[in-house]
DNA sequence: TTGTAAGCGTTATCAA
DNA sequence: TTGATAACGCTTACAA
């Protein structure tokens, strides 16, 4: 009898733990004079309990205060609502939005995000057991997995969408820009400007983004017989890009054509070593485009030449695929391919439309 | 008896629920040869199990890929290890660093992070139903709560601790930057270089950390006798701090001598309008300030001065004080103060060492 | 529509 | 140290 268990349970003020008795859904029961049963379908969207029924419950609901235990419901139904969110600190730091982004879309499915930084893009092992334990519905994972990890997911039939990560193997769900493609656009409107001495300055090597900007350039300018350029490697932050170009002078023995960042912070470290420290006319010597279009980016000082992936849509559809996958609902598209956006700034010469000034100059002007 | 459940559970691929049958400590006992509490006891850090029972229940456990399940324990302990923190998302747009430390920290105690992202400070009553149901251990907010909603964490028992909030009432626990005093700093030393006329750009309506940082300039000017400033309303971007300059220079008929912004974002926007639009001489015709210490206002086209908060260390200490709270162990300092740091930029003119050029330059030209 | 009762997968108590 | 057993608080057949 579980009336007895109840009482029972008063009497010690809490059998088994020590913790102070909660309120249940007994208890909601009992004041409304129901079933616990009905309690429980008084709060299930799509039960079957009467009008009255659900009233006199709901009164004595507020009255107890009485809230679900989202525990106990995980352990019955076996979903848990929770959604991981995987990502490291370095995306994090540099994406804030996408998580901002990301948290709301999952809210709006009812979902709750349990998050996961890592230091770096390759500790997801360090996380994935306590995935696994909390029982999350899903994952989103914007981290480097390696394919065991991938078949661990697969294994467990935990969903999973990678965000801008390289999908290996066949039945891998992701949303992704395609960083190649943009990469390649950028050389090809520098190019045609008259750009002919490219260098770059690259992301950290565990990002493979950066990879696929890098190697969308070097293939690029490959296929237009322009002389290879240089790479200089960084790590994402501001001073990576003053180094970076003060690197690829060193290397080159001048000044190059173009400098392409792997993102926009780079591109900000570069402008500004370029003209406060090095003295060199941006765009008028050397052309500047970073990535991602920051905010930063667009600000007075800089108005960067720079690429602008889709987030926010990704971060929706993102949810939206994984909610799919959840609800075990077939015909999902596997994986969803964006493209970036070319921000014609002022510290790129490039022509065709609008030309000088840069885009977003133009746009102030108008205004 | 619980084996027979097993094998009609096997028998009927799960019983209730339609899902796929899970691995349990069950499954684990009958491969190890032992009980199910045995197993139970070989996943908790100081139970007692002789070295060979661990041994084979870890054995069984890695052949089936056994891990425990958190919902079923949340239940039993009526511990979740979850700690949900709740944050505007304009401050995790600005503060992006912040969600990574408090990540950190609550991984480093065991516990993990629920993530409750609010579009506006005060909507934090729409996510409040969803803390319950979870069961979190304990909760770090960054948001504004009213008084009944401070109320029902005590009333529910789920430790609290604040970030950057104002704790109204004795019993709240929080973690907090003293936004007032930093102001007053600012002002002061402002006011030594010879600034007379005062203006400020402010956050938003609903930014408590704003509110003080004005209030805190307000008064100390007032000490000093020195003129009521000009106020205009911003909303923490960057467009604000152009706007704002605007607003402040039409308002009072000319230039300011010192313009105190709400943060480093609008901070940058006033300097670029300044310099770029409207041809101010910075900080020659007109000082500007900030707060927060943002990486970009570092930047060599900026080198801002401004105020900065221990961060890093305000996020380790307010999960060190939750996990006190949830630990149930008293002495806990109820409120932790900080003091900000006045970082020396080039956009004002200070009296005293190290003077011009700002500390960033001196130190960039010592390095 | 409603109540009864059998799970969900753990932890904690108690006796052996 | 070990095993049997009773919670933990909910959902969901199934029967009424």
């Amino acid at each position: 009898m579980r009336k007895k268990t109840i009482i029972d349970s008063r009497a010690f003020s809490g059998t088994v733990n020590g913790g102070a008795r909660r309120v249940t859904s007994y208890d909601v029961a009992l004041l409304a004079g129901v079933s616990q049963s009905a309690v429980s379908r008084s709060f299930q969207p799509g039960a079957s309990v009467s009008p009255a029924t659900q009233a006199k419950v709901m009164r004595a609901a507020a009255a107890l205060d009485y809230i679900p235990n989202a525990a106990a419901r995980s352990l019955s139904t076996r979903r848990s609502n929770l959604v991981a969110v995987i990502v490291s600190n370095l995306a994090n730091r540099y994406y804030p939005q996408e998580l901002s982004e990301l948290s709301e879309q999952i809210a709006r499915q009812g979902k709750r995000l349990l998050l996961f930084t890592l230091e770096r893009e390759t500790d997801v092992g360090k996380v994935l057991c306590d995935v696994w334990q909390y029982q999350v519905d899903g994952a989103i994972v914007a981290a480097w997995l390696s394919d065991e990890q991938l078949a661990e997911f697969a294994r467990r039939e935990v969903p999973l969408v990678l965000y801008n990560r390289c999908p290996r193997g066949h039945d891998v769900h992701a949303v992704l820009c395609d960083q190649a493609e943009a990469a390649r656009l950028l050389v090809s409107r520098l190019a045609e400007a008259g750009h002919r001495q490219f260098a770059m300055i690259d992301g950290p090597g565990d990002s493979t983004t950066a990879q696929e900007r890098k190697s969308g350039m070097v293939e690029r300018l490959l296929e237009l017989g322009l002389p290879a350029p240089v790479v200089v490697s960084g790590n994402y932050d501001y001073a990576s890009g003053g180094q970076g170009l003060r690197k690829i002078i060193d290397r080159l023995g001048r000044v190059p054509d173009a400098v392409i960042c792997g993102n926009d912070i780079m591109a900000i470290g570069c402008l500004d070593t370029a003209r406060h420290l090095l003295g060199i006319q941006v765009p008028l010597n050397m052309s500047v485009a970073g990535f991602d279009a920051l905010d930063a980016s667009g600000w007075l000082s800089y108005d960067v030449t720079t690429l602008r992936q889709p987030t926010q849509k990704m971060a929706a559809d993102a949810v939206a695929m994984l909610v799919t996958l959840m609800e075990g609902r077939p015909g999902a598209a596997e994986r969803r391919r964006y493209v970036s956006c070319l921000i014609e700034g002022s510290t790129a010469r490039l022509t065709g439309a609008p030309g000088y000034p840069g885009q977003r100059q133009a746009m102030r002007a108008a205004a």
